[in-house]
DNA sequence: CGTTTATGTTGACTTTATCAACTAATTAAT
DNA sequence: ATTAATTAGTTGATAAAGTCAACATAAACG
């Protein structure tokens, strides 16, 4: 009912991304006992890592990056913070809001991650040359405004 | 540990489709009311119009394709099949295979579904052009082998 | 043959997601 | 200024997905 007259065929962009999505959790997964020795699992992952490009943030822009639900990710950022991967403060001019920012041990993690995902995606970027990854990249970033 | 020498920042990417992912999914669900009115779920969704592109097959490759775990398979094509809109029967040419397929039912579903899809898709790419929804399209086609 | 591999199913379990209700802080409105 | 409406975050209850191992059966392969 919005105002686009997108073409129908634009779904398959949608099962497009979303088997990327999987193979690259696949991926990981399969990885996964080598480098999350924390446990973060997948969802803590990807918070941490867009956390790490973030630095220093308010929690709700953290979340509506991640585009996950709030109550989710409370949750998600209590375990970490239990982890000692993550630090919370309450903001000084806004009482409602918690910033948040990693620890130097979430940012060990970090490093961990980034080094696993880079190397379960570029498995699965291979049929690509790198200046297609670049244009991909690029096109992707100019999506999330 | 794998062979390749992928750089780091590739990362990005996996960040990137991650969020569009979920975009599309908060998409779908705000308008799930509306056309899912079998309550095939997100899941059941993709992978009904996943069999809608690849018409007759045999269901491990749709599994291969959509990428998921067997398991998970078994049990979201038992709950398709109890909706009436898959049709499934053992493969004549190899007893341990069952051939899937779309019931006429099944054909409407992913009609609607299709519909919803590429019009929550459509508002998050409006920050791109026509052609760069095509090249996008493009190589994400072309990772996938 | 016997062994191995592939397909699909089941069970038990963990992780994520969803949605509504609620507190507290801030902003907007009259 | 005081009330009303938003916004940030938390909690609880529940549902949906994903994970993983074990299993049955049917091919394929030696």
């Amino acid at each position: 009912m919005s105002t686009n007259n997108t073409s129908l065929h634009d779904t398959e962009l949608a099962l497009l991304v979303d088997r990327f999505m999987r193979r690259i959790h696949f991926g990981l997964q399969s990885r996964a006992p080598d480098f999350d020795k924390k446990s973060v699992g997948p969802g803590g992952g990807f918070i941490l890592m867009t956390l790490a490009d973030m630095g220093y943030t308010r929690l709700n822009e953290l979340t509506r990056r991640v585009a996950r639900d709030k109550s989710q990710m409370t949750r998600t950022m209590h375990s970490l913070e239990r982890k000692g991967l993550v630090r919370r403060e309450p903001s000084p001019t806004d009482g409602r809001v918690s910033m948040v920012s990693l620890t130097p041990e979430g940012d060990v993690v970090v490093g961990e991650l980034m080094a696993a995902v880079a190397d379960a995606i570029g498995e699965i970027l291979e049929p690509i040359s790198e200046e297609e990854k670049e244009t991909l990249k690029h096109l992707l970033r100019r999506i999330h405004v």
